[in-house]
DNA sequence: GAGGCCAATGCCGATGCGGCATCAGGTGAT
DNA sequence: ATCACCTGATGCCGCATCGGCATTGGCCTC
């Protein structure tokens, strides 16, 4: 069944004669007569009485003729609303971010950004640990992932098919709870007191831990530590460091505010820091426009490209 | 559009792979993927995405999805209906008959008739004055036509392309009311007082009117007879009469009862009464099979074929 | 009875569709 | 690492189908 089936069969309800209903429809009379029988063929009886002037419907085609409006109608709203979904897919920003970027560092990155290059796109962010990000960028369900990158913590993100650019820098580095009073740290590295410290330790899904791993910056601290508690979220770690459950190694950018107003401290110098970057992940192929126009503009307004 | 594609996009839908979609709408993989490829070109973008096993819908596949799921369910949905009523249509049998024939004469003939043959279809009557019931005829909208006959009185129902078989006898007669209090009527065309008697008398379109023109049956009786009043309707003209209002010619079908009540009497002897026939008309062109089947068991039942 | 309007039909050429064979990408097993 | 297999896409070809043209046949009007 032709969908034109039905434009025909509403044209010539209207027109009254095949010849006008033809000549409206942009085809010859016989090919018109023939597409009418064949939708009457399909219908399985006849749906005008060709035997009138103008030529009446059949009870049969009274009855067929608001379904063919309706079949049109639905048919035709359907491809807009379609085209209209496809579009609005086609023109949002999907990004993947760890959960600590996703709560310190990509909101004022992307606001920049918007003001610098007035984006107009809708952007969708799935937050989640590393190891679900990089299966999110796998399956393509995002264009990009935003994450922290150390050169010793290896990821197929840095293999071919992928690109990436530096959109920032961070810090990895020990925080503790202060002693009650006092701005010295209650647990640190360097004790060497009977008990060992408690360490809020980062499993394996988590991009920081695989950092913090290839560094060995933990058995390189020289501290006695005792894994009392470990999470993929960066976010949970500083929360019990916070409570003064333990030692944990994070980002400065989720810890700022904690050191200023001081209810989390340094628990090792400044010197024991690890430099870390935050890097803008993208897949080789071609993207959508919008996607390409973001990609444009990081490269353009912040940093240098690397594979 | 061709609807077989919004079949193809729910079958790639329900089993994920082009070659067992394919397989299950019996055509080939290659055939089916460039079906599938042509329904989206008609949408406008992609409706799947080929590169997740199984393919999943995009965006615009998942808003299309019931769009194709609704136009398939109306048009076929469409289709049954416009097929059951073209088939009722067809087993309707659409009758036409004068009024006066439809009051008394057909419901007890269609009654017997559907009693000795166990007709199941659906009746249609039409019920109007001889000419309308003509028009009814010419135009197709009745199958048969019940009406009143007398050779003197022609009709195109008689030429060629109509057949008839009679079905019944009647008689015209002229009646009055009674005298009061008596059984001699108050009008009667052999009155010669100096007062003409009110002739209730038919107009053009009636058929019992043909018949009384042709038989010259009102000039014939002798009567001074002034029209006083005239209808298409024999059943208003035998209420006027009932009245006291004046003579009328009516058939004996229509006043039986009011002769038998005495609130209807004679106005002349039986030797002055018209015989005429009731005959069933059709066109001779092949009707329905429920109309044929009728037409057989009146020809069957009741009399002898006429032209 | 002739002419005009209307829809149906025969015929032919071009377009398009489907099948076959093949290609190309990805996956899993050895 | 290689091969086998499964996926969907593509080139090619034959055939069915569709549309246009010319014509027929029926009906109405003048």
């Amino acid at each position: 069944m032709d969908s034109a089936w039905l434009e025909d069969f509403l044209a010539l309800v209207d027109g009254g004669h095949f010849s006008r209903a033809a000549e409206q429809r942009g085809i010859t009379q016989p090919a018109f007569s023939r597409r009418v029988r064949a939708l009457e063929d399909w219908v399985g009886g006849p749906l005008f009485d060709r035997d009138s002037q103008p030529v009446t419907l059949t009870p049969a085609g009274l009855r067929f003729r608001p379904v063919a409006e309706e079949t049109l109608r639905r048919l035709y709203q359907g491809r807009e609303a379609a085209r209209a979904a496809g579009r609005a897919a086609a023109e949002t920003l999907r990004f993947a971010a760890t959960q600590a970027l996703s709560l310190t560092f990509f909101p004022p990155w992307l606001r920049a950004l918007e003001a610098r290059e007035s984006f107009s796109a809708t952007v969708h962010l799935t937050a989640a640990h590393m190891a679900a990000c990089e299966q999110v960028m796998l399956r393509g369900e995002a264009q990009f992932l935003l994450c922290h990158h150390h050169p010793a913590a290896a990821s197929f993100l840095m293999s071919e098919p992928f690109r990436s650019l530096p959109v920032g820098t961070d810090h990895l580095l020990p925080v503790s709870a202060p002693v009650p009073g006092a701005a010295t740290p209650l647990f640190s590295p360097s004790e060497t007191s009977g008990t060992p410290v408690p360490l809020l330790g980062f499993s394996g899904e988590s991009g920081i831990g695989r950092i913090l791993a290839a560094t060995r910056a933990v058995e390189e601290s020289g501290a006695r530590l005792g894994p009392s508690f470990t999470s993929h979220l960066a976010s949970v770690l500083v929360a019990m460091a916070r409570d003064g459950r333990g030692l944990a190694w994070a980002p400065m950018s989720l810890v700022a505010d904690d050191l200023a107003r001081g209810t989390l401290v340094r628990a090792a110098g400044p010197e024991r820091d690890i430099a870390i970057e935050i890097r803008l992940y993208r897949a080789r192929a071609r993207q959508s426009p919008p996607a390409e126009r973001l990609w444009a503009a990081v490269a353009g307004g912040s940093g240098t490209a690397g594979g």
